[in-house]
DNA sequence: TTGAAAGCGCTAACAC
DNA sequence: GTGTTAGCGCTTTCAA
């Protein structure tokens, strides 16, 4: 019933050559006769034959073949993953990026410590030329995993000091200040900030970088809730600072999820968005657009960083790069109307 | 500089066995005195070895790998994909049961006709033993080309007609009419619905399902437009049903995310929910609860149905199964307050 | 330009 | 209970 599937000698013996031939033809190597060229190509029509990927592997050690791993933990991390459209930006990015190259884009999850053990083992042998990673969880260990496993391995936003890997990264107090001056053009004068995870160098760049070019216009006093980059942290943290200090006119939140949930909880209190409290977020992410009212935020270029991600990886894999590389990217400012 | 990778024959050198010894071990096949055993895994540990995936799969023919599908095609869908937490729960309900049983779970994205080809390309040479396949496009050919390639598959959904294939489903109909009950006992008596695609037999089902609800309950008229599954989508449908029918006083919409964009619109054209119109989601993911108001929705059980999926594809690749099978799961009513 | 042959790392008979 | 050996399907020298 299964009839084995077709192989090289089986394209060979159709076609009346050589296994080595059709593998030239297959892999489009020069020096083929034309005409056997196309007698080789009709005996794969006809057979039907697909190279095997794994028999390939076991002598070419390529796959061709990249991995864009999703790190975190916690509870229903998959769920969340899927529920922020920052991750779809990414994976839009890359994915582009991977199949213009005709590489294989596979994407791996690793939502607990177990799962990134698997991942690390999955990808250690013969799975993937190398993996894109983008983790939402503080002293994430999996970077470190994967460079001590020898995976060539890119970053979206930079590693914990000490490990020197390559990554893609957006000029995060930069991004802050766009924010900042915003609000401070618009006006506002008591100015709060909803922040990510203090242990993410990103949250933790934005909040200071938010800070400190608020102090530069003479605003030293910046009240700050943490939330977790999901629209009810941005609630929860909007009411905390409401019920703390009931004057704000201006709020930044550090991601777009948690400025919606930001204005929603405002509106909720009565507070008009942007004439009582103005609302900066940041990504500029699907939501930002759909919100209510849209958002005002700092936008951050993610499918180019991926597909940045991408190239840097693949000049990795092919060994046209050694020395861990860093790509910076700038934000910009998107006005729309929440500040 | 890149010494090569600790091989069998490596460890079993070091272990002073056969290569067949230490293949016993590493898979755990009985028959292996137990002093070797432990000789044999302490050269393991030393050599760090990992086995070889491709070697294994050549002669093994299996990868212990699963793939789960999404595809679809359209603007941005990579990015859509990621802002539907009902793919969050299907990932999350498939991941789990992998992880138990052992498998490597890999998420493949298939946005693009070439993307598709691509998938079954890749899926039909050594990378996966099998796959599950969630599909968001009406007439959607992967299922068809993933059989036609001998690729074990079982579908979120039943398959178009004609095509026989393993796959999990929710009683639809039965879910709609749970939703029209609702509307009808709260006194509705102007209902309409936003359905999905036409094209689609999820769709279909529950915009039949509802209306046959509502006419057994002496409703006969009711309106209908067309939404994409989509916040924004819900609010355009919105806007159509409201200017045609200004007295509505409740509505269906087939998915959550509709529900959602149905009830921002409702609020802006002043419309209180539930008091003047009452709104009924479907699928109970996590915007639901989070909603304003929070949704009285139709639960699909994603998660344990996905589980289902991966089951029986299990089934199928262990040749326990040969023949499809088709799971039908119950929907449930979650009252909450928009309806 | 083409073919013969070695070998990638592993499992599974089969023999001992 | 353990070792020997024959491939799995492919690429890649090396000769012709």
């Amino acid at each position: 019933m299964t009839r084995r599937d077709p192989t090289l000698e089986d394209v060979a013996r159709e076609a009346g050559v050589s296994r080595a031939t059709v593998s030239r033809v297959v892999n489009g190597v020069r020096n083929v006769d034309p005409g056997i060229q196309e007698t080789v190509r009709r005996a794969i029509e006809r057979t039907g034959y697909r190279p095997n990927r794994a028999a390939r592997f076991l002598v070419t050690h390529r796959t061709e073949t990249v991995a864009l791993v999703i790190s975190g933990t916690g509870d229903a991390f998959a769920a969340r993953v899927f529920a922020d459209p920052f991750f779809g930006r990414v994976v839009s990015g890359a994915l582009e990026y991977l199949r213009a190259h005709a590489k294989h884009p596979v994407i791996l999850v690793a939502e607990s410590v177990e799962a990134r053990e698997q991942v690390v083992d999955y990808l250690s042998k013969g799975t993937a030329d190398g993996c894109l990673v983008v983790t939402m969880q503080a002293g994430d260990p999996l970077p470190t995993m994967l460079t001590a496993a020898k995976i060539p391995t890119v970053l979206f936003g930079r590693p914990e000091p000490g490990l020197a890997v390559s990554h893609v990264d957006l000029a995060q107090a930069e991004g802050a200040r766009l924010a900042a001056e915003r609000l401070v053009a618009r006006g506002c004068r008591r100015v709060a900030t909803i922040h990510g995870p203090r242990a993410l160098p990103a949250a933790r760049d934005r909040l200071t970088g938010f800070r400190a070019a608020l102090a530069a216009a003479g605003i030293a006093d910046v009240p700050a809730a943490e939330g977790t980059f999901t629209v009810e942290s941005g609630a929860a943290a909007m009411r905390q600072l409401l019920a703390a200090h009931p004057g704000l006119d201006g709020v930044f939140a550090a991601n777009d999820l948690m400025a919606q949930g930001a204005c929603q909880y405002l509106r909720e209190r009565g507070r008009r968005v942007p004439e009582d409290v103005a609302v900066v977020g940041f990504d500029d992410s699907s939501v930002a657009a759909a919100c209510h009212p849209p958002l005002t935020t700092v936008r951050q270029p993610v499918e180019r960083m991926a597909a940045e991600m991408a190239r840097l990886l693949s000049e990795h894999i092919q060994g046209a790069r050694t020395e861990p590389a860093a790509v910076l990217f700038e934000p910009e400012l998107v006005v729309r109307e929440s500040a």
